[in-house]
DNA sequence: ATGCCTCAGCTCCTGAGA
């Protein structure tokens, strides 16, 4: 079995490329991320005739989700429970025996800023209520566009990118709390080629000269690591001709 | 310090992303 993430920065522009990543690595679950288009936009048939069915939760010119799977979804929730937001990040849903959380974490644009508060007041909620879902749901993923790094390994100029948004000591703290609550991050239970990364700024040349981040990212539970065999970051759809900036992360199962 | 790209939308500029 496998799962992937992948934020592709508008469904409406990245639909093909999607389809054809789809038909070259036919993973059983895709997490998407940064759908950019409201739910009536979202093309189920298109990932229908390509042997998918789908769950979506949209919004208008922001954020928005998905999850496209093989097999049916269940018990399906959007966003986190509790906590008010207007804006649609979090997707769960039961496939397969798992239970899988895509979402797209809020960028928090800079520390100190409103956007940076409503990052952490986010990721506290996220948190609780993972807390209740991983009590339920021994078998549990946790994928998405996180905008988090761990550490310098995740970031290509570690000096330079000090403490500013997605690499301060405050997100990588609160990412740490979520890891505590069991999970562990899937890139790095397997032997991975140095500087790799997830995203690479459309800027400056950002890919070619591998400048990026790792900031997407597939956490799981105990028993998911138990079947764990390999996690991959696939950087080929960035050579697209008209990409994301963001390359989709692959986790094999046994 | 800013723009460098890319996308959406109250589209010929601006806000946001990361």
């Amino acid at each position: 079995m496998k799962l992937a993430t992948w934020n592709i920065n508008s469904l409406n522009v990245r639909l093909p490329q999607v389809l054809e990543w789809l038909a070259a690595n036919p993973v059983d679950v895709l997490a998407l991320q940064e759908l950019k288009l409201t739910d009536d936009k979202f093309p189920a048939q298109a990932f229908a005739e390509a042997g998918y069915q789908a769950q979506w939760f949209g919004q208008k010119t922001y954020n928005g989700v998905a999850l496209v799977s093989r097999s049916a979804a269940g018990d399906v929730i959007r966003n986190i429970p509790g906590f008010v937001d207007d804006q649609s990040r979090v997707l769960c849903a039961t496939i397969d025996g798992i239970r899988v959380i895509g979402a797209y974490f809020p960028n928090g644009q800079e520390p100190g800023s409103e956007k940076f508060a409503y990052k952490m007041r986010w990721l506290d909620a996220l948190r609780e209520w993972v807390r209740g879902e991983m009590a339920a749901h021994p078998q549990l993923v946790l994928m998405g566009d996180y905008n988090i790094t761990f550490d310098d390994a995740d970031v290509w100029d570690p000096d330079g990118l000090r403490e500013t948004i997605h690499c301060t000591t405050e997100e990588r703290q609160k990412l740490q709390a979520l890891v505590g609550l069991g999970l562990h991050d899937a890139h790095r239970l397997f032997e991975q080629p140095p500087r790799t990364y997830s995203w690479w700024d459309y800027r400056m040349l950002g890919f070619q000269k591998n400048r990026g981040l790792r900031i997407d990212h597939i956490l799981v539970s105990d028993a998911v690591r138990a079947r764990a065999r390999a996690c991959t970051i696939d950087r080929t759809p960035r050579k697209n001709r008209q990409p994301s900036d963001h390359a989709p992360v692959v986790l094999t199962l046994d």
